[in-house]
RNA sequence: ACCGAGAUGGUGGAAUGGCAGACACGUGAGACUCAAAAUCUCAAAUUGCAUUGUGCAAUGUGCGGGUUCAAGUCCCGCUCUCGGUACCA
């Protein structure tokens, strides 16, 4: 994931890029064609305040964090393809964010409309239930309040079916975490409209939306939310219309945030003269309208059976409305009952099991014209406008005869002025259609547009005729490794899946699924929080590298724990990694350029053999498990025995073979030492471009094994055999073993086994 | 409440159903040193028994069951922690 250029990097984004740096290198060693990009999501609110502040345009302070960060990046050495270098800000990017969104405005994906919006007064914006966590707003944690506003929107609902399809095929590349954070957000669920008929009153119908039809026969009120536009429509029949729209408009009155803390308080008010009609048995149902009906799910109005269902139960018993039990349960009614059972009062379906009775009963409301069956969704769509200066420009004009009107492709991309000055020139222009004076839209887009398809522009970054050209897009795309935190499940993860599925739609792109596995980072903590300025914990970067090298860095940061675990940041576990790289350092001054190791047979092809074993660790750990810390502590233990050898055999020569092996092995995590060491060996050629080792599975495994011998499941001694022994051989070994034959007790052996799986099994009666 | 993920020494963390605690931090001891730092080497789950001493036995991966010759790992039932969603009908 591209940062966004805040002018420091953080130890979250060392973690992020030393594992996409590590995995990157591995791939190059590996003869692979890697593209391994960066990119700044540069547009957004901080540069904006920051220039309110010092007086400065935002392009100047957003230039000035970007070579900031450059010069971090460069000092860890990341191998950045920087000739792909983006900026989101940039005028040759933005310009196809604009032509994006009039492909999009052409296809009737983009619409404007009047609602009821999230407003954060700090940021002085609109903006996206996405963004909205906990009620407060993502970037400053201000809480939200709500406008009635006129406002773009994308219909990312169109595509909620397809986001949550898309998942099967993200299974098992994606983190199971962020696959079911996405669902809960899309949130579908499969259900039915019933219409309810109301008493006397022909020309009017009450829709309900329920995903629990078999309890149809267990409806004992109707509860309306106060925003419903039915009540209005009904006046002339409701005889204390009064007291209803006084309800309402009480209700109306309140945030969001207060109706939040009414939750356990559910209030509302019956209307009188007027009732509802249950098609199935001719019922005649009270009407209530309540807070706990909300309008923005379903269709505002739902049928309560308070039998079995915790809520219309709560509001029954204090507005003294019958309840009806429809499912056979053994409990009595304290509690709605709410898992499945047979059907009881429901007159033909008496006797069905409520799952079954699910699709019979709506099979019976579709031929009875009572209902059609429906699928709803928790997902809206996304609002896009955004009250700001630093962002993309939409590219749309005002016209008071033709309306809303696109400025002409050939007219991108549309820049802001730069001096407040200009801006009435700007605002005011002629309308591209008709040529009469029109007014210029002043919003900008949210920047998690600019951050939808910013990967794809990396495979053709210097294009300035095309988005980009289809032949590199086919070769590159998708992305195979993406990396990034868990925060953008539900955001920027959720809108590239959508932004690319839209793009296919349109022709330009040919994969559905922008990335095609996923590896989530774990925060970066320090005394158990996350580093920032307000808990006055962060660590630096640019100190640690100054103290220990940024291979140090690197490298601790990958040990410390896998990647996708939280890290709390320890000062004294950096020692060991900053130990490791002192002790390979120390190795080349005691190897030996020119024969093989002197020492015995045995010590060889020990040493011989932990090499090839840390070859096959180290490979799956990079390519398969992203388990970088077992992968380096595989190296340590490599060292190690090197240490040992010199240390137990007196000999000052060690092999040049294992010590090269070692730099390999090292460089995605190390390459600069392991570069430096590369050169003092006498190599010519870059040892970040040199083929990665092949292990030889044969001497990873010894002939003489010592193997337990487990009796009845417990470790009872050890014995020594050939690989090749066969079960006789093994038997016999361990009847000449006095010890094992003591612990046996008994002579009689019922089953004996030699597994495989290196351990000998005794089973004893 | 629902949906995910997780729980292993003093700490970070290893373990295709097969010797739990690799590797590292920290700790202790030793070597080197006039001394210290650095470096190198060694040690350590718990309890009980035995012993001059190398030992022996039992217990041990949140809790309780189960499957298996064998469970940190698989199955069933809980507890707690973290993350997400939440009056979604």
């Amino acid at each position: 994931m591209l940062p966004y250029p805040s002018g420091e990097l953080h130890m979250g984004h060392v973690r992020n890029y030393s594992i996409g740096d590590a995995i990157a290198r591995f791939h190059i060693m590996n003869n692979e064609n890697v593209l391994h990009p960066i990119g700044w999501d540069s547009f957004g609110l901080p540069a904006e305040n920051a220039a309110i502040k010092n007086k400065i345009h935002p392009k100047l302070w957003t230039e000035h964090n970007i070579n900031k960060m450059k010069k971090q990046f460069k000092s860890l050495g990341f191998s950045y393809d920087w000739t792909r270098e983006i900026k989101t800000s940039d005028k040759k990017y933005y310009l196809w964010t604009q032509w994006l969104f009039l492909k999009m405005f052409e296809n009737d994906l983009i619409f404007r409309k009047n609602s009821k919006v999230n407003w954060c007064n700090l940021c002085k914006t609109v903006l996206a239930n996405e963004q909205v966590l906990n009620g407060k707003c993502w970037r400053c944690n201000n809480d939200i309040e709500y406008k009635n506003m006129e406002q773009w929107f994308i219909k990312i609902t169109n595509y909620a079916n397809d986001l949550l399809n898309g998942h099967v095929n993200l299974i098992n590349h994606w983190p199971k975490q962020v696959l079911s954070m996405q669902k809960n957000w899309i949130g579908k669920s499969y259900g039915v409209e019933i219409y309810f008929k109301l008493f006397n009153i022909y020309n009017k119908k009450i829709v309900v939306f329920t995903t629990r039809p078999e309890t149809v026969f267990g409806v004992t009120f109707i509860v309306l939310a106060p925003e419903h536009k039915i009540i209005n429509e009904l006046k002339e029949y409701i005889t204390n219309y009064n007291d209803v729209s006084n309800y309402v408009f009480e209700n109306y009155k309140k945030f969001d945030k207060d109706k939040f803390l009414d939750k356990n308080n559910k209030t509302g008010v019956k209307l009188e003269g007027i009732c509802a009609i249950n098609p199935f048995n001719m019922e005649k149902i009270p009407i209530f309208v309540s807070n706990y009906s909300l309008i923005e799910y379903g269709t505002g109005a739902i049928m309560a059976v308070p039998a079995h269902d915790k809520r219309d139960f709560e509001f029954a018993n204090k507005y003294n409305i019958k309840i009806k039990q429809v499912i056979e349960s053994n409990a009595l009614i304290e509690y709605p009952y709410e898992q499945d059972g047979i059907l009881i009062n429901s007159k033909n379906f008496n006797g069905i099991n409520s799952r079954e009775a699910f699709d019979i009963i709506i099979d019976f409301i579709e031929k009875n014209n009572f209902g059609k069956k429906v699928t709803k969704f928790k997902l809206k769509d996304w609002l896009i406008s955004r009250q700001r200066y630093w962002g993309t420009p939409i590219p749309i004009i005002y016209c008071n005869d033709c309306g809303i009107v696109t400025i002409k492709e050939e007219n991108l991309p549309l820049s802001f002025p730069e001096k407040i000055d200009d801006i009435k020139k700007f605002i005011n222009t002629k309308c591209p259609k008709c040529g009469i004076n029109a007014k210029r839209e002043t919003d900008t887009m949210d920047t998690f547009l600019d951050s939808s398809w910013y990967y794809m522009r990396y495979c053709d970054a210097n294009n300035n005729k095309k988005i980009f050209c289809k032949e590199k897009i086919n070769y590159w795309m998708p992305v195979d490794q993406y990396i990034g935190g868990i925060e953008h499940a539900c955001m920027h993860l959720l809108y590239s899946r959508f932004w690319c599925k839209v793009m296919k739609d349109l022709g330009l792109i040919k994969y559905s699924e922008p990335f095609t596995n996923l590896l989530t980072q774990g925060m970066v903590t320090l005394n158990g929080y996350a580093m920032s300025k307000s808990k006055n914990n962060v660590v630096s970067p640019d100190e640690l590298i100054e103290k220990y090298g940024a291979d140090t860095v690197r490298l601790f940061i990958l040990f410390s724990a896998p990647p996708t675990k939280q890290l709390n940041w320890s000062f004294s576990g950096i020692q060991g990694c900053c130990r490791l790289i002192n002790r390979i350092w120390n190795l080349f001054y005691i190897i030996n350029t020119k024969s093989d190791l002197s020492a015995s047979e045995y010590e060889k092809t020990k040493i011989l053999k932990i090499m090839n074993i840390t070859i096959k660790k180290v490979t799956k750990c990079i390519e398969k498990t992203y388990h970088f810390n077992v992968a380096i502590s595989s190296i340590m233990e490599l060292v190690n025995s090197l240490y040992l050898y010199k240390y137990h055999s007196n000999d000052n020569n060690i092999s040049k073979n294992v010590y090269e092996t070692i730099l390999i092995l090292m460089t995605p995590f190390t390459p600069h030492v392991c570069e430096e060491l590369w050169e003092k060996l006498g190599h010519k050629k870059y040892i970040s471009f040199y083929k990665w080792p092949i292990f030889d599975e044969k001497i990873t495994i010894d002939s003489l094994i010592q193997i337990p011998v487990q009796i009845n499941g417990k470790i009872r001694g050890k014995i020594n055999v050939l690989l090749n022994d066969d079960e006789k051989k093994v038997k016999s070994i361990i009847k000449k073993n006095k010890n094992i034959m003591l612990k046996l007790n008994c002579k009689q052996i019922i089953r004996f086994a030699y597994i495989k799986n290196k351990i000998v099994t005794i089973v004893v009666k």
